[in-house]
DNA sequence: CACAATTACGAGGGTCGTAAAAATG
DNA sequence: CATTTTTACGACCCTCGTAATTGTG
C-alpha cells in the first residue's frame, strides 16, 4: 500500500516543479524528499520522473499518478473532516427556538440531563426551524404553534404573555390593559434577538419605528434614560426582574400571548424521552 | 494526515470483530494493532470504539469512519492498479491482426524499432479490431480491407495468397488451379489460430467439416499421415517452407487473396512514423 | 559558482513483538 | 481458566538531516 505522505509530497512536487523548492515548502531536506519519491516509485513499480542528472520532471505516468493522488488525498482529508463533524454532531444537542424565553428554562434542563453534550441553540423563523428539523440540524425546536403530521411529535409546554413597559409619565401609563394599536406609531425600544416577536411587532404595529438594540445592557440603559415605550414579558420578568421606574401593562391582543410547543421528529422521541418527561413534569 | 495503514487495519477490524482475530489475520501482534487504533483515534481526535475492558466494538463514529475508510482505501488501491496499468500500456505496443501472417514480418520489425517496448499481439475479427483501435487497446491493427474516415490512417502493405495442400493421390492433385467449391464437402485440416481465414472458409466451403488443430506440430503430423486436404499460403511457405509430400494448388476465388492494410488512429501516426516508413520501405 | 539532484552515514523516532497486568464470562 | 484488551519495555527498522558527490547553466 502506498503512503499518503508520499502522495502529498508528490502533489507538492507537481505544484512547485523542483525537489528543492518542494522540500523547503514541506520543511524537509532535499535528500529526504528525493529518497521518498524513489520509495514511491519502488512501491508502485513504476518510473514517475524523467531524470536528467540536474533536472527532474514528471513523465506521463507521473502526471497520471498526480491526478490519481489528488483524488485519494482529497478524499482522505474529507474523511477526517467528516468523521470529526459527525463526532461533534453526536456530542451536541442543537435546539432551535422561535424566541429566547423558552431557552432560559430549557437550556439548564437539557444540560443537566445530558451533561456530556454540548448545547447549541439558535433562533430562527418558525419556517426555517421546521426545515432545519427535517434536515436533522436540530434535535428539537420550539414553535409558537402546534405541528400536525405523523412525522413529528409535538406538545405545548409554556406560555408567554407580552407587556408594554411605559415610563410613569406616559399618557397611557394608567391603563389596566392596552392593544398594540394604542401605541402603534410611537417609536419603540426593541432587543435584536427576540425572534418571532419581531414579526408580530411588524404585523400589529406597522406604523411604529423600532429602535433595535443588539445588547441587553444597552436596551436597559435606554429604557431608563428615555421616555420611549418598550416590551417585557412575564417570562422575561420571571428571569430578569421587573424593569425599574416603569409601569408594566398587559397587551390584550391574542397575538401578545404565545403558547410554545416542543417539536421533535417522531424517530427522535425515544432518545429525548427523559427530557420530554422532565419538561412535562417541570412546566405542566 | 491519517495513515492508510491504519485505515486498512480499521476495515479489517470491522470485518473480524475483535482485535485479536484481526491481528492474527493481519500477521500482527494484538498490542501492535491495539496501539495503532489508539493512534488513529488520536489523529482523528475522535473516539471510534466502545471499550468495556474486555470487549471492544465500533461506536457510531467508528462505523462512519469505516464507511469513509473503505472509500479511501479502495481508491488508493485503484490508484496503484491504474498507475501500473498505464505504465504498462506506455511500454507495450499492442498489435491486432486479422490473420497471423502479417505478424511474422511485423513483429521483428517492431521489436527492432522499439527495443524498449514489449510487443503484444492479438488476433481478432476485423470488427473487434476496429473497436479495440477506437478504445486505444491497440496502437495499430492489420485488416484485410481498407478503412475510410478522417479518424484513421490506413495503407495496404502485404498480400497473401491461399493454396490447397493436397496429397499426390488426391483426384484433383493435377489441377493448375482450384476453387473453394471444388473441395467443398471434403473434411479439411485447419489450424486454430488463422483468424479471418476461418470465416472465409466457413463462407466459401459451407459443406466442409473443419478438423481444427490447436498446435502447428499436430497439424503438420496429420498433413503427413492423412490424405486430407489442408491450406497453405505463399507467406506461410515463405516463413515455414513447402509442405513435404504434398502438391500445392492456388485457389482461384478472389476471396483466397487478402490485401493486408495497416490501420492506426490519425493521432497515433506521428508516434508510429518510423515504423510506417520502415514497413513501406521493406514491403513495397 | 550557484543550483539541483543523488549518495553516504550517523542520530532519533516510531513501530513491532514479548512479557505482564487487568478484567470478564 | 481461557479469552480479550491494555500497558511496559527493549529491539529494530525506517526516515530524517548533515555532509559530500556529481553534473548543469
Amino acid at each position: 500500500m502506498v503512503e499518503l505522505n508520499q502522495l502529498v509530497q508528490l502533489l507538492a512536487i507537481a505544484r512547485c516543479g523542483t525537489i528543492s523548492a518542494t522540500a523547503e515548502q514541506l520543511h524537509l531536506s532535499q535528500p529526504a524528499l528525493s529518497r521518498s519519491m524513489q520509495k514511491l516509485e519502488e512501491k508502485l513499480q513504476v518510473t514517475l520522473f524523467d531524470r536528467q542528472k540536474n533536472k527532474l520532471t514528471l513523465n506521463q505516468t507521473g502526471q497520471l499518478t498526480v491526478d490519481q493522488a489528488r483524488r485519494v488525498v482529497d478524499q482522505a482529508r474529507d474523511l477526517v473532516d467528516r468523521v470529526r463533524a459527525f463526532d461533534r454532531s453526536q456530542r451536541t444537542l442543537a435546539i432551535g427556538s422561535c424566541t429566547p424565553a423558552p431557552l432560559w428554562e430549557l437550556a439548564p434542563l437539557v444540560s443537566r440531563l445530558y451533561p456530556e453534550m454540548t448545547i447549541a441553540s439558535e433562533m430562527k423563523d418558525p419556517q426555517d426551524l421546521m426545515e432545519g428539523l427535517r434536515e436533522g440540524l436540530y434535535q428539537f425546536v420550539v414553535l409558537p404553534h402546534p405541528v400536525e403530521g405523523e412525522a413529528f411529535y409535538c406538545f405545548p409546554f409554556e406560555r408567554e404573555q407580552l407587556y408594554f413597559s411605559l415610563p410613569p409619565a406616559h399618557p397611557l401609563s394608567g391603563a389596566k390593559g392596552l392593544y398594540f394599536e394604542d401605541i402603534d406609531g410611537e417609536s419603540v425600544l426593541l432587543l435584536a434577538q427576540i425572534g418571532f416577536w419581531r414579526e408580530v411587532c411588524r404585523q400589529k404595529m406597522p406604523l411604529t419605528r423600532a429602535l433595535v438594540q443588539n445588547r441587553q445592557e444597552d436596551l436597559e440603559e435606554l429604557v431608563q434614560a428615555s421616555a420611549l415605550p418598550a416590551f417585557v414579558s412575564d417570562l422575561a420578568m420571571k428571569w430578569g426582574g421587573r424593569p425599574e421606574n416603569r409601569v408594566v401593562i398587559p397587551i390584550l391582543d391574542p397575538e401578545a400571548t404565545a403558547l410554545y410547543h416542543f417539536v421533535c421528529r417522531r424517530e427522535a422521541r425515544k432518545g429525548l424521552a427523559p427530557l420530554i418527561q422532565q419538561i412535562k413534569a417541570t412546566m405542566a
